[in-house]
DNA sequence: CTAACCCCATAGGTCACATGTATTCAATAG
DNA sequence: CTATTGAATACATGTGACCTATGGGGTTAG
């Protein structure tokens, strides 16, 4: 019948526990701007505050370090440090920024990242992708063309993120493979919000059947740089959003 | 006399504290694959193990979770997570990666990443750099022809390594400029194990010179080229160490 | 003005105990 | 024999009381 992996793309319980909860609370605060860099918390304090033991509390504090987000020290505090030290490519990270008030920058950022990386993923995934994974790349595609009309927005995301997964994987990186997470961000960010209010362009969709095809016949430099055209219009369409 | 950051790459203190001692046993542990995909963990044994209290070893399980490295889960234990699941952009797991068997492996991907990322980082840096960054660029390019030849590989690395941050921060993207850390341990790693036991080749080093004249020139295309250029040369001679 | 010194706020660490929850397995029903 | 139910169990999770160590900052002595 359906698909297997069909289901509605949950998190698997990351949010269980209290110190989860916690988690939930101050990262999007931090890096919301909430606590400016320099601002100075006290563990005591954020038990309190959040009404959890000290130890639920260190914690957090605990992987909110290991983030960068934070620095912890004696006699000091847990001391909120500036942007430039957070650990950006953190899946977390970037969900909090996502969600929070400089959602703008963020996607530019992610999107640029993509401009770079995508296109050499493509050529890569021409030279070493399976069999197997060209067929799903073909099917994705073809997915893509039979949702782009009608209004049916949340079946073409669905293909759409597919289809640069399967790139980044077929790219043999794992570097690569482990940007899948931010592609989905991106893209889904970008149908809830701003753009895409109305149907995909056709032209977008016809370029992501012809990088099937390249990979397909193993033509590198064409996949790459059809790639590259979709990533370029990707940021055109930024451009065009939030001048 | 010597500049002020002469003194040898130490980390800010992060080994302070018994969790980051755990850490800093089990995340090297659990890169290298000594402890399987699938090998459980119970905290309690971690805390006798390493003789540390509870605490501790929950603390450090949390951050290890927090990398994906593991998941935790009741009435079963820490469970170790397969490769494709880690946080492969987290600097500490590059580090611990770096360090352990499969150098090659990381080595290779990071190097790919590279031959993405900084041919783009430095079409925007000539778009974007501030006088001041052009000047540093000057400035590192000039003194990597001045330690090029003599075996001075030290010294020569540290102004590679600057260069290449600064290409990476003049880009103006935060998520191209949180990469000079990757960079940095690349080319930290490529000069003391594997290649380069002579004096680096004099092509390569003109080309960071002629990188730094593009993108003072604001000639966005040709500093991307010839940066192209220089991340091919890093490829082939990994390939040629170990094809 | 500088250097040595001491105080104490705060993180760091330990322990004992209580709670909750998924897995497992056996007993029972169908 | 299979399926459902339910209790036992093992582990993480959470809490509070307690002690230790350290580094920032004020104070004093030179």
């Amino acid at each position: 019948m359906s698909s297997p992996q069909a289901g509605p793309p949950e998190q698997p319980a990351r949010d269980r526990g209290l110190h989860a909860r916690l988690l939930a609370a101050l990262g999007p605060a931090i890096t919301a701007g909430e606590y400016p860099p320099g601002t100075v918390l006290r563990t005591e304090e954020l038990a309190a505050r959040y009404e959890v033991s000290r130890t639920v509390a260190r914690e957090a504090v605990r992987v909110l370090e290991s983030m960068h987000l934070v620095v912890s020290r004696r006699r000091v505090g847990v001391t909120v440090l500036p942007p430039e030290q957070w650990n950006v490519y953190d899946p977390q990270v970037i969900t909090w920024r996502l969600a929070g008030a400089d959602r703008g920058r963020q996607l530019r950022s992610l999107t640029v990242l993509r401009s770079a990386v995508e296109p050499v993923a493509a050529r890569l995934a021409a030279e070493l992708a399976t069999p197997r994974e060209c067929a799903e790349l073909t099917e994705h595609a073809l997915g893509m063309v039979a949702t782009s009309r009608g209004h049916q927005l949340e079946n073409y995301l669905v293909h759409d993120i597919a289809f640069h997964r399967t790139v980044l994987r077929a790219s043999r990186n794992e570097m690569f493979a482990r940007l899948g997470d931010v592609v989905a961000a991106v893209l889904a960010g970008r149908t809830h919000h701003d753009v895409m209010f109305s149907d995909p362009r056709q032209e977008a969709v016809t370029l992501h059947v012809r990088v099937a095809e390249a990979v397909r016949e193993k033509d590198g430099a064409r996949a790459e740089s059809i790639m590259r055209t979709i990533t370029e219009d990707a940021m055109a369409e930024l451009d065009v959003l939030a001048p």
